[in-house]
DNA sequence: AACATTTGATTGGTTATTCAACCAAACCCC
DNA sequence: GGGGTTTGGTTGAATAACCAATCAAATGTT
């Protein structure tokens, strides 16, 4: 049955999909060569080329695949601000390959219009998402929901600078930072005595 | 005269460098070639190899200027901490170049050694730095010194992320969230009236 | 003349992409 | 059910372009 997906199809699509992430991980977008991929899939070059148009489309494919990757949980309010922030931890132990792949992909994502919009897209949902969880959590303390977007665009930007100075420098103290960071990003929410906004 | 001063000899190389950081910074470091950058230079494509060994000698060297370009102030203490933020502010709305490319050789630095190691000696500069500021705000507060090592990281990482977002998203609101992260670090500083830590 | 600088052609290699041919299973009609 | 045909999947070689690096020769400078 020619089924619009037969399931071989599928089958080295998928095959094809985890060579070109594990070629890339590895060896950084410019390095790999779709020859190279093709090897690790166990496939002849031409097939990659039969499933992605090109490399960008490729590349684009994987970066999906990576977002899925790095989804987090769905807990609600500060328990699952907590939850994030262990979730992460535990993420930059493990998946070095898979944070090195994204780096590179914003990377080159500054100059192919093609890629950068794929990284934006996901970059703002994760943004947004965040977003959501400080609104939880300030609603909890019944707080001012307006400044979720400014601790959202920092704790973004802080998650990606923690990512990256833990992929470059070995004696770089995950787990610290991102304590620090939770401990940063609550205080910014109970609102210390700097304005005049007292409890 | 094989004299390190001659200027004719500086004068070229410097010429070959600033056209290497203008086609770098403007196509991204897979697409550029050394007989582009020759071009832009206006020399003869060997000319380039005749002062640098090699490319990666060559974006080492870039990768230099680079750093230079992104130095801050030295006032001390709150004023000096004010003072970069602030002078970080102009920087995101100015030299979106320098950013890309700085964002770039962080990339190529995951794969390749020799780039890898100027970047990271960049970022651990660039670290001590902030930490000396956050040292020096926490003596005046008459605070205990201990985190600033920690809030050192994650205000290296948020600095790297908000460039990142800046670069990527045209909608990114870059001065809100430079504020958010002034008024973050500040409040991790007044120790916050929270009860414990969780563990 | 000796040296530093500059040239541009050459070398040896890599690359993404295209293409004609090949295979096997699915379908159709008898 | 069995020949012929379409179709999706697969192959590996060919194409055309590009690249970093080298080098012998030319030019300039002291």
């Amino acid at each position: 049955m020619l089924n619009e997906h037969s399931t071989k199809a599928a089958d080295t699509r998928a095959k094809i999909l985890h060579a070109a992430f594990t070629v890339l991980s590895r060896q950084g977008y410019e390095n790999s060569s779709i020859k190279e991929i093709a090897e690790e899939a166990g496939v002849a070059q031409g097939l990659v080329h039969y499933y992605f148009k090109s490399k960008q489309q490729l590349v684009l494919a994987v970066l999906a695949e990576v977002c899925r990757e790095m989804e987090y949980g769905t807990e609600q309010g500060a328990a699952g601000a907590q939850a994030a922030y262990e979730k992460f931890k535990n993420m930059l132990k493990g998946s070095s390959g898979t944070h090195a792949l994204y780096i590179q992909l914003i990377a080159v994502g500054l100059h192919d219009k093609e890629l950068g919009r794929g990284v934006l897209d996901f970059l703002r949902q994760d943004r947004t998402h965040i977003e959501g969880i400080a609104r939880e959590v300030l609603a909890e303390r019944e707080a001012d929901p307006t400044p979720a977007q400014g601790i959202a665009a920092v704790i973004e930007a802080a998650v990606l600078g923690i990512m990256i100075q833990n992929l470059i420098d070995p004696d770089f103290k995950a787990d610290e930072a991102v304590d620090t960071l939770n401990a940063m990003s609550l205080s910014a929410i109970f609102p210390p005595a700097q304005g005049s906004k007292t409890e």
